[in-house]
DNA sequence: GTACTGATATGCT
DNA sequence: GCATATCAGTACC
């Protein structure tokens, strides 16, 4: 079952807290990728210092975040690094929930190729653990880049799709964000406890 | 296990 | 010029 524009229109913390267990589908080229969201934050334009649109700030790599909810939000980093987010809440709202981890369900030998060039039977411990385990390392396997900003969830490339319920869901401080002032207090970051799969730190 | 480094686009001061 | 919503590799306990 995919997850309707509904399930984006609403209270941002609510999106991030729901989005964890859910399975994230990406399909190109015939290859299908499923992956379950184990991890993720949310950020909250208006009043979040540590989110790129804070204060209702405006710039090109943004823009896709003022957007309608349920569109992709994929930015470039530190030079050399994609990451993922889903846009939430009304258009004119720039709020959005970064997936900082998911656990591999399909797919394993594109997106073991994607990051090695090998497929997933040839990789070493340490590499299988580190496939998913961040937002960048996510956005290598799924081969995620600058064209996918501003893409629609609702179509059939990209989209999120319903998964088990959670109830073992953990909250803390969000990661990397240590010169945020007040924000790096705020309790944003949700993930699932117990899985192996994601980030810690 | 922790600690430091380099890769370097984008937006800020 | 400088910081950053990161990661991989290396060096060293």
């Amino acid at each position: 079952m995919k997850l309707k524009r509904d399930f984006y229109e609403r209270p941002t913390l609510e999106v991030a807290k729901d989005l964890l267990g859910k399975t994230l589908v990406k399909i190109q080229d015939e290859k299908i990728y499923r992956v379950k969201i184990v991890e993720c934050e949310a950020y909250l334009g208006l009043e979040d210092r540590a989110a790129h649109s804070f204060h209702g700030k405006i710039t090109p790599r943004v823009k896709s975040m003022w957007g309608e909810a349920g569109v992709a939000y994929v930015y470039f980093t530190y030079g050399m690094y994609y990451c993922m987010n889903v846009v939430t809440e009304k258009e004119g709202i720039p709020n959005a929930v970064l997936i900082r981890a998911a656990e591999p369900l399909e797919g394993l030998d594109f997106m073991s190729l994607n990051r090695y060039g090998k497929v997933y039977s040839e990789l070493t411990k340490p590499q299988k653990k580190n496939l998913l385990n961040g937002p960048a390392k996510l956005c290598q396997c799924l081969n995620i880049d600058r064209e996918y900003d501003g893409m629609s969830l609702l179509g059939n490339e990209l989209y999120i799709e319903e998964g088990e319920t959670v109830e073992n869901v953990v909250v803390t401080g969000r990661i990397g964000i240590e010169n945020s002032k007040e924000a790096k207090d705020y309790l944003y970051r949700f993930y699932i406890g117990g899985s192996p799969y994601v980030s810690k730190r």
